[in-house]
DNA sequence: GTCTATAATTTGATAGAC
DNA sequence: GTCTATCAAATTATAGAC
């Protein structure tokens, strides 16, 4: 355990806890027995530090998906893009709680979301095409809006795993994927 | 227009715009053309300030409330819990898209937006079981998890009203509703 | 009700030694 | 790599005059 590590474990625990902005640089050198002088020596600044751990967080996340989503035929795909939601906060939950908290009002965090998600949303669209959904749009933007939401309640303990799987399954019912 | 107006209009823009933590009393004095002083003499403090506009948003809200969810029938509730989550945003547009960013770190936004919500959402696994659905809990956990994803989204712009009327629309044909 | 002036802390960041 | 000491600026809040 370096101590560089300690200060990026102990950020990410307050951030999630206060926020980015509510925690000061003071309270992250306490909660990682440092100093103050070691997080600018390694990170250059607040936001640097937060950065850090964005673009880790989102490369390991890169990794998964792309073992995750192996792309066989349009149900596959469609079940897979079901249960993501979970399975990606289930590989990096405290991560992607934080990520939860600072989105509405951090732009890095914004930014590295976006990012991230592009991608995989504009394949949604032919997926409902092939399908023989009428407004493959419609139902791609409400499916997005779904996964946003199992992945936002489950990991703010709005709902608890077993609640995020049975809404899993309730949901590839309601698609005819079971 | 008063000097204690100005102030709460120019929390509301500014709390939307960097959330409340990162914004500044100096800012909003600048912002409402105004002393700093004043605001103190106002609102006690800035959480002061901050629970001020809060409590008159959900009061408002309340009121919107009771007026819309005139109880019907089943169907008509569905219906009604469908086509809320626009209505409420219109009817509030820029209060709402501040709670919306700043409500996941935020605790006095959390209380009393749990306040507001609880009664209308413990009525809907009544609903679902009067309609005869298999396992009414979940579909009462999924249906909520929609309806605050797409005032969210609204209200955030990640989707148009047309979108999320569109969305209701399509909502309404699932739940064989139209 | 409203302002100016100011106090008391806190904050992000740097210098420089080891 | 790591620490102590320190700085300049910003922040919330108050005192007191009008």
């Amino acid at each position: 355990m370096s101590k560089k590590q300690d200060i990026l474990d102990a950020t990410l625990k307050l951030f999630t806890e206060n926020g980015a902005r509510a925690t000061s640089t003071k309270s992250i050198a306490l909660q990682a027995n440092t100093s103050e002088a070691l997080i600018f020596k390694h990170f250059g600044s607040k936001d640097g530090l937060l950065e850090e751990i964005i673009k880790t967080g989102y490369q390991d996340a890169v990794k998964f998906l792309t073992q995750f989503f192996v792309y066989q035929n349009a149900q596959e795909y469609l079940i897979k893009t079901i249960d993501l939601p979970i399975m990606l906060v289930n590989s990096n939950f405290d991560f992607w709680r934080m990520q939860y908290k600072i989105l509405p009002l951090n732009p890095i965090a914004q930014q590295y979301h976006n990012n991230f998600l592009n991608p995989s949303e504009n394949k949604l669209t032919d997926i409902f095409n092939e399908l023989g959904y009428q407004n493959a749009q419609i139902e791609r933007d409400l499916l997005i809006l779904v996964i946003d939401g199992i992945w936002k309640n489950y990991v703010s303990e709005k709902i608890t795993l077993e609640q995020a799987n049975s809404m899993a399954v309730l949901l590839k019912k309601k698609y005819n994927l079971i």
